[in-house]
DNA sequence: TCAAAAGTGTTCAGCTTACACCCATGA
DNA sequence: TCATGGGTGTAAGCTGAACACTTTTGA
């Protein structure tokens, strides 16, 4: 991922092509998904992921950094390309190609000064009870979510979604609210997180209805990415 | 992926955004990628991936559909999207984004006359030993080749590299040249790929140095993908 | 009868799964 | 003292890696 740039106000911008952006997070034991309001022509409003145009001289993400900044108030979070979306009729009014990405961030990262200051009025939607949406949106969050699941398996990206600070009954919860499956055993859960060494305790506990729970954070030299286990040969 | 459709002579094109293709094959245990001659400025020659620009009313998948059928006279094989590329210097010319796509194409398909009838002049090229090619397309076929050799591992993408009949040894010999990896166990490669059940013995031979190999084919109703074992949690 | 390549069986270590159990706290 | 949720240990069964072995052909 590169750095950001500043983006001149004089630019110029590609015609066909546009970014969108699928932002994650974990509230309330829900996943939830950032979108943000558009005006129809006939005055309606309907929902959109965030996004825009690309200017001449900026890269695909960091088009995507930008529009999520600017329509969402989220910055510095985990950013990834997802898939091309070109059906010729998915814009019925202009032939557009739309450059999906997806995003996480934890939600103790959300500014609600930020995002209020944001004319596209960002709001939290669950995944599992989406709004209408304009265009082929739906399709893209559809499509966002099983990639998010795979990815969840192979990789430590769950950390993106939790806060700085968490117990170990929370980490399974969110593995468990985005896998959308309640079945994992409590004693192996941890004994595989704490074998894959990606996590240290500290000296601190939350109070829970019963016995307070240790408080973990993530390591610091954690490689995110583990390789999948082969299945064939 | 949508059927192909004919495209019209008079049609209008997207202006920032064309269309690659990594095509892969397998010939005499090495893995090739097809590629074609673009002429320079210069008038020096080059090499590039077959791809190009997309009709107004194309779809992505079509457009790379068409260009694979018009450079290299391959039809009808696995096709995927593979990333978009869209770096602002990446053609110092003009500012294109460039979606990239896979292709697999067994040997046996591979036919001569239609290939020759090309004006592109299509050649395969052993994926260890690359020519220099024009723009970031040496950065493309790098991340299709990193792509395959995972997708090898959690899917039977492989078949579509092989030729209808075949054996173990052969099919062996393909993940070997594939993973670059020469350190495949025989019998245990045998059990997996019998346990899994993907392929069936025909009544027929094939000669070899020793004790002649059954032959196999896949089975029309396997499953192509598998889910990758979980690995967290 | 020997080399070459196909094809099989067995063992052992490590991992997954399921489940029972103990611990610390507040009401 | 009891309900609640945190936290741990262990046995059974499965999987994968390693390797030795048998079979069938041509020269």
């Amino acid at each position: 991922m590169n750095d950001q740039q500043p983006v001149a106000e004089s630019m110029c911008w590609l015609t066909d092509v546009v970014v969108n952006v699928v932002l994650f997070t974990l509230r309330s034991r829900d996943l939830q998904v950032c979108l943000v309001q558009r005006l129809g022509s006939a005055g309606e409003i309907s929902w959109s992921l965030p996004g825009g145009q690309i200017g001449v001289e900026e890269s695909l993400d960091n088009a995507a950094i930008r529009h999520l900044r600017d329509q969402t108030g989220v910055e510095g979070v985990y950013l990834q390309q997802l898939y091309t979306f070109g059906a010729p009729q998915r814009d019925p009014n202009q032939r557009v190609v739309c450059v999906a990405y997806f995003a996480l961030v934890a939600a103790d990262r959300l500014m609600p000064e930020k995002q209020s200051a944001c004319s596209a009025n960002p709001t939290w939607h669950s995944m599992y009870r989406l709004p209408p949406l304009v265009l082929d949106h739906a399709a893209i969050l559809e499509y966002a979510l099983t990639r998010l699941r795979y990815k969840i398996e192979y990789s430590a990206v769950a950390f993106e979604l939790m806060p700085e600070e968490f117990t170990l009954r929370e980490l399974q919860d969110a593995y468990m609210v985005i896998l959308n499956d309640q079945k994992l055993d409590k004693a192996n859960f941890r004994k595989k997180i704490r074998e894959a060494r990606i996590v240290e305790p500290i000296n601190s506990y939350r109070a829970t209805g019963g016995r307070p729970a240790r408080l973990y954070r993530f390591r610091a030299d954690v490689q995110l990415e583990t390789k999948a286990r082969r299945i064939f040969p």
